[in-house]
RNA sequence: GCGCCCGUAGCUCAGCUGGAUAGAGCGUCGGACUUCGAAUCCGCAGGUCACAGGUUCGAAUCCUGUCGGGCGUACCA
């Protein structure tokens, strides 16, 4: 497909530049560059277009008679696969070819189908997720996640060498309040004496946390002294925060394992919260900052027109963005990236504008290579989610509800038997709506999270790719039944219906689809592509017999086809997160 | 106040580096199961692309301004 696409840039470039020679004017008044392609809104026009109104002018002529004398110039043997309309020139590709390129590089590459070198040897390290260990996750975390996984897979089947991070925040105040709570609340229960999943354990005396404080003003010391005695080591606040943790951190590992998001590497915030402080002094040293009489650092960022800002507190210690200065370079010098994604959400702009720059003034080149992946807030119906009035959704139980849903529907349709583990089955479904949800719009945007939309399996929607990539499953399977072989021979001019044109079409983009969402870090442009996909091939399901169709060798390149649909499917959904099924 | 982001159908969202009649899903209404899975398919209706200027042969897309919404602007994280 590209191959065609560039063999034509040529061919009419060089056209328009016979015909700057044929009508006398400057070499320079047409550069192949300004050459400009498009695809025509109807598949009837023709596979390809170049729009020639930006040459109205140079050559004193209408662009419809310029397409017309660019015709007379193109080789003869390519002149029929031309035609014009207004000021267009469109081609119309050697179909058969193409389709007979495209099955086989499928059938060739098999999982591998989609993927490059493009980004070979890049190595980019992805931070995302980033709990705190005083609460389960919720559905902010799960955009995150989604988001994370999602383009670290990208990046990786794009060419890049992909380490994903995490960086749990399992210190600072917030932490000692679930833990005061549960020292005057919690009467040495446990996880298992109370029969809650960990985390949410630890969740339930946050709450009860803030309950109190909101009667108790002397709640709100205490937790400032429990830090205190924690930085200073003290035992017995230690092995509370051990304990906790460990409670905080199984439940949500539960949770990445059920959403199939998974790290290679991660970092503890207790751990590199010291970190930036020495990193930040040598600034100071080499004068990139500046020292208040106060003793507090500071970074002065007028140079891109910024305030200022504060490195170490006037006391020495470390903030927030003295920390992430620290991280960073830590993990540079653990594992020299080429590119850092740092996926937060888009409250934190401005923090990573600041530590981007922090970092080059320390003289980091590499600081240009950082890049903040944000995403919008995600909201519901009613208006943002607040914890203080409970309508922040819990990530556990909006995956229960998805599945229980799905098994229902799995039920009522009465396919128990036909997928076998329903309990299985209804959970990648519930995971599939969500993830597809979830990735959907543009990262950038705000989101809206309706849960009832969300709980839909019909229309644009992850168990419609799933369903799509089910039943074309069930076909090849009764087509093997029957004797046939998935990767047979097949003749490339049995597939001539437009529709299928369609088909492979879109299976040709693929590749360069997956090219795109990576190099942008943005995995909806993927939903989008494969939800057209699956809905050209269910109008193609609907018209036209496969196993019943007219001839063998129609059959046997139908089924070729087929093969294709289901590999391109079954490829691009697990790029987004959305579990493929043979049957549900 | 200043900075960043967003504004497309009743609702939720697409719309690639500007290009041919602005698209989906949901919802409404109406069709299609003796046929490879109806979690499907087909059709009808629904738009001043927030508004006003500008650049261009051509603007939802780029620039400026206005209005509306979100976020940020901590010796919090």
């Amino acid at each position: 497909m590209t191959r065609n696409k560039e063999l034509w840039i040529e061919l009419v470039g060089a056209a328009l530049e016979q015909l700057v020679k044929d009508k006398g004017l400057d070499a320079g008044s047409f550069a192949p560059e300004q050459l400009q392609t498009e695809v025509p809104p109807n598949p009837e026009l023709g596979d390809l277009a170049f729009p020639m109104f930006p040459f109205a002018k140079v050559f004193r002529s209408a662009p419809p008679a310029i397409a017309e004398a660019v015709v007379e110039l193109l080789p003869e043997e390519h002149r029929s696969a031309v035609t014009t309309a207004g000021g267009y020139l469109n081609i119309r590709f050697n179909r058969a070819g193409l389709v007979q390129e495209t099955l086989k590089a499928v059938q060739e590459q098999g999982e591998a189908y989609g993927s490059s070198k493009a980004g070979a040897g890049v190595r980019v390290m992805i931070e995302f997720s980033c709990p705190n260990t005083n609460k389960p996750l919720h559905l902010g975390h799960l955009r995150n996640d989604a988001l994370g996984e999602s383009t670290a897979r990208i990046l990786s089947f794009a060419g890049a060498d992909v380490r994903k991070v995490n960086l749990i925040n399992d210190r600072g105040v917030h932490i000692c309040k679930s833990m005061l709570a549960y020292l005057k609340f919690g009467n040495g229960a446990t996880p298992e004496s109370s029969g809650l999943k960990s985390d949410h354990f630890v969740g339930d005396y946050y709450v009860r946390y803030n309950q109190w404080a909101a009667e108790d003003p002397s709640a709100e010391p205490a937790a400032k002294e429990m830090l205190r005695a924690w930085e200073q080591g003290d035992p017995e606040t230690l092995e509370l925060w051990k304990l906790m943790n460990k409670w905080a951190i199984d439940g949500i590992w539960e949770t990445y394992r059920r959403t199939h998001v998974s790290f290679d590497a991660v970092y503890y915030e207790s751990e590199t919260y010291l970190l930036g402080k020495a990193e930040v002094l040598k600034g100071l040293a080499s004068g990139a900052f500046y020292q208040d009489p106060d003793n507090s650092v500071w970074a002065d960022l007028s140079d891109i027109d910024l305030d200022k800002k504060v490195l170490l507190r006037s006391d020495g210690t470390s903030l927030y963005l003295t920390q992430d200065i620290g991280t960073a370079i830590t993990r540079h010098n653990d594992w020299p990236f080429d590119r850092m994604v740092y996926v937060v959400a888009s409250e934190q702009i401005y923090h990573f504008k600041v530590l981007f720059h922090v970092i080059k003034k320390l003289g980091h080149d590499w600081a240009a290579n950082l890049h903040h992946l944000s995403y919008g807030m995600v909201n519901l119906p009613e208006g943002k989610m607040k914890s203080r009035e409970g309508t922040v959704v819990d990530a556990d139980k909006l995956l229960d509800e998805l599945t229980e849903l799905a098994a229902g529907e799995i039920r009522e349709k009465a396919r128990e038997d036909a997928v076998g583990d329903v309990r299985a089955t209804a959970e990648k479904i519930a995971l599939g709506a969500l993830h597809y949800y979830l990735l959907q719009t543009t990262p950038n945007k705000d989101m809206i999270f309706n849960p009832e939309a969300s709980l839909a399996f019909s229309g644009n929607t992850g168990p419609y790719l799933q369903y799509t990539g089910a039943r074309i499953s069930s076909m090849l399977a009764k087509a093997q039944a029957q004797g046939y072989r998935l990767d047979a021979e097949f003749d490339a001019g049995e597939l001539n219906l437009d529709s299928e044109w369609d088909l492979v079409r879109r299976i040709a983009e693929f590749p360069s689809l997956v090219a795109a969402a990576a190099e942008n870090y943005n995995p909806s442009a993927l939903t989008g592509y494969l939800y057209e996909l699956a809905k050209s091939f269910s109008g193609y399901y609907h018209d036209v017999p496969v196993l019943q169709a007219g001839t063998e060798e129609q059959r046997a390149a139908r089924i070729a086809l087929c093969v294709a649909v289901r590999r391109t499917l079954a490829n691009g959904l697990q790029l987004i997160g959305v579990p493929f099924l043979e049957s549900m």
